[in-house]
DNA sequence: TTGTGTTTTATTGCCTCC
DNA sequence: GGAGGCAATAAAACACAA
């Protein structure tokens, strides 16, 4: 243990008309035993001289005469003095390395006047140090392992308050990735189920069809409207063609569709699988359907204009993503 | 009595503020 | 540059079981 700083010398000369505490709590109650802490702790006493008290202050007057140790009070007075002798206080004040434990009402007090305000401006410590007998520099070292104290406790605190925290969210997390997981075989059941039903309504239009043509003998039309009757029977085919498609991802002319933009136009009335993209993972963008989640790369809006900064979607649609970096 | 863990007092070195 | 705060740490004091 070299070095180090060099002890505060003692508390300061001249005699005060109030306690350190007073002085926090001028307009507060005094408790009992802080009164009769302020009393037989004054340092108004004419009967030892402030450097003498504070000097006092560092040894146990039970130690000096042969105390037991635990349960030890210190100061059991603060003011008298008659029952110290000074040569056992110096033998005991210059032994190196000895630390002295402050007595419980010393300790009380300490603790009020941190409670009051966990910081200690100089005058307050010099306050104290006088009201205590203790040296300024013991103070301050108490008031700073005190507030160190004090962190530890709060961040224990803090750690069981966040802890309960983090407890109700992941049970929380918990409920509703069951609820989710519970909702997502639903839509596979019934989504199954409409694709089967597609499928057998267009088996049934099939043969029907097919029955209508072995049935009925092939009619010439006639030559001016042969163009256009075709060209409506084909435009009807297709159309009940892709209409069923729609609600078959395996169709490649679904797909003809979606890539030419020409079914699943936003705002078009027949876009029906206006899917709310936020609630999705990219996770599981990735393993729907290109119908319900159309990758941005398959997505030409080529005809929209776009800003700088709009990562491919419609400027309208997507202002938010418009902002300049 | 002794070994061990905890608490309290004090030191050291670094940092910030005035 | 000095004062004061803080984190890390040392070491004495204390508690307590074996």
């Amino acid at each position: 243990m070299a070095g180090g700083r060099i002890f505060g010398g003692g508390a300061a000369g001249g005699s005060s008309s109030s306690s350190s505490l007073g002085l926090l709590l001028q307009n507060n109650k005094r408790t009992e035993p802080l009164d009769s802490l302020f009393l037989s702790g004054s340092c108004n006493s004419s009967s030892s001289s402030p450097s003498f008290f504070a000097s006092r202050s560092m040894m146990s007057f039970e130690d000096v005469h042969g105390g037991n140790g635990s349960n030890k009070t210190y100061f059991r007075s603060f003011g008298g003095g008659d029952d110290i002798v000074d040569d056992d206080f110096d033998e005991y004040f210059q032994q190196p390395g000895k630390k002295r434990r402050l007595s419980v009402e010393q300790v009380q007090f300490l603790e009020k006047s941190f409670e009051v305000e966990n910081k200690l401006e100089p005058e307050r410590k010099v306050q104290l140090a006088k009201d205590l007998g203790l040296q300024p520099r013991q103070v301050a070292i108490w008031f700073q392992n005190r507030r160190a104290r004090w962190k530890t406790k709060q961040l224990e605190k803090d750690y069981d308050v966040l802890q309960a925290t983090h407890n109700t969210l992941k049970d929380d997390y918990e409920s509703l990735r069951k609820e989710t997981d519970k909702l997502k075989a639903e839509v596979h059941v019934l989504s199954e189920k409409l694709q089967e039903r597609e499928k057998e309504k267009e088996n049934l239009e099939l043969s029907e069809n097919s029955n209508k043509l072995s049935q009925e003998p092939p009619e010439k039309p006639i030559a001016d409207s042969e163009g256009e009757v075709s060209k409506v029977s084909a435009v009807e085919d297709i159309s009940s063609s892709v209409k069923s498609d729609i609600f078959d991802s395996d169709s490649p002319r679904f797909n003809e569709a979606v890539h030419s933009n020409s079914l699943l136009e936003p705002g078009d009335s027949s876009y029906v699988f206006e899917a709310d993209q936020s609630d999705l993972s990219q996770d599981e963008e990735d393993n729907l359907p290109s119908y319900i989640f159309p990758k941005l790369e398959d997505v030409d809006y080529s005809d929209k204009p776009t800003s700088s900064c709009n990562f491919g979607f419609p400027v309208e649609d997507h202002a938010f993503w418009s902002w300049s970096y």
